[in-house]
DNA sequence: CAGGGAGTGGTACCGGGGTACCACTCGTGC
DNA sequence: GCACGAGTGGTACCCCGGTACCACTCCCTG
């Protein structure tokens, strides 16, 4: 059973989520919220699978309490929704640490089909968005892994403790990390030691350090 | 109507396509091939509106084939298949020009909506690999055009505070600051407090990142 | 001279990070 | 069949990092 948060200023479009939702068994509309500052308060509360998120509020909107309920290290993943596919929608929604992002004239089962991704830890973006969403990633991702020379202390380690290696250079607490990746607490402090270990960092904060030496990490803004 | 050809190794597997993919009255299997060099062909001649492309074939193989189909300018959009969730396939083929990318163990009615995307020229990520594609896209797509606010942050700094940003930068301890400084500990605390509140970041892993993006501190490769 | 910012230093508290050690499940290979 | 590595998960413990709050000294400026 995946229990749903519905976050909307619209009465009668909650209404409508909470009959669909309601009307097969796998899924279960737990509370609603009307706004954005609502939402974060509720999903701190009562910890639901997944938070179905309204972009265009009043007040704090979707994207805001987005960043605030992933920051906080909730176990909810969100999914945002709208009716509008303005790419600043997506890219900030998905920088905010939604899990997804779909469009409100999805039809039902895809709906239904997206909390159930996003509830196992998966992520899902509407159809229309992807083919964008490819082209900027084409653009932006170097075609081979960056610097061939690299470290032979990053051979070490394996696919997931590059991963967590990457997240840790994102400045992700262990709990976020776990949050993201769906994975125990314990299993974050697991990973990050033996990272540690490998790279010999003393803590984190050297791994970032490392991270970035070997171009695993990238400066953003410029 | 959805024209589609079915390239796959395993007639098997091919059969059980056609079998789906005929079972509704939308799409229609045009052609079979059983390798990349003649599905390549096989695109050519008869223009498909959906290739449904295995990735792992004997000789020519799906990445290939749907590198030179995109690039003989066909209409047909690629939808590849595969049953390992490897990265590098799923990089290879985005790169090689696939509008698709799914799992073989999709349900049925997850294949019929991606053939259903890529047809009207959207794109589909099976859920299970999105998430990956999207921590990776928040890694190298820069946050805002912005910049200029990085920098009114570090000239909030005083002179001293700069400096221990740097020596945050360095992977060093409060302890190894204030060894190298000369000052107590407490002293460096109270600096790094302050460093990290202007900032706005919530710790000195956080203050690191700051300081690359903002390149106070540089990659030091080797 | 008064005021204020910068730099330095202290105490007290606590939560997260890091470590040590162990256990279980997979899948691969011998 | 067995061992082994990778991935996941747990418990227990200690300490550093971060915060809150305060105090003192310079030195510059109004």
């Amino acid at each position: 059973m995946t229990t749903v948060l519905v976050v909307d200023d619209q009465p009668l479009q909650r209404f409508g989520f909470r009959l669909l939702l309601d009307s097969v068994p796998e899924t279960e509309v737990v509370g609603e919220a009307a706004h954005g500052a609502q939402a974060v308060r509720m999903a701190a509360e009562m910890r639901p699978d997944v938070v179905l998120m309204d972009v265009r509020m009043p007040g704090m909107d979707g994207i805001e309490a987005t960043r605030r309920i992933v920051a906080a290290g909730e176990r909810s993943r969100v999914l945002v929704l709208t009716t509008f596919d303005l790419d600043e929608y997506v890219h900030a929604a998905l920088r905010a640490g939604a899990s997804g992002f779909l469009l409100k004239d999805a039809r039902p089962e895809e709906l239904l089909a997206g909390i159930r991704a996003v509830a196992v830890g998966d992520a899902v973006i509407a159809p229309a968005l992807t083919r964008r969403l490819l082209d900027e990633f084409a653009q932006y991702v170097p075609p081979h892994p960056a610097g061939a020379a690299a470290d032979r202390r990053l051979d070490s380690l394996t696919e997931r403790e590059r991963e967590i290696l990457v997240a840790i250079g994102k400045g992700w607490t262990n709990g976020e990390i776990a949050a993201r990746f769906v994975l125990s607490e314990s299993t974050v402090k697991t990973h990050v030691g033996r990272v540690l270990a490998k790279l010999g960092a003393r803590d984190r904060v050297q791994a970032v350090i490392f991270a970035y030496d070997v171009g695993l990490a990238r400066p953003n803004a410029g």
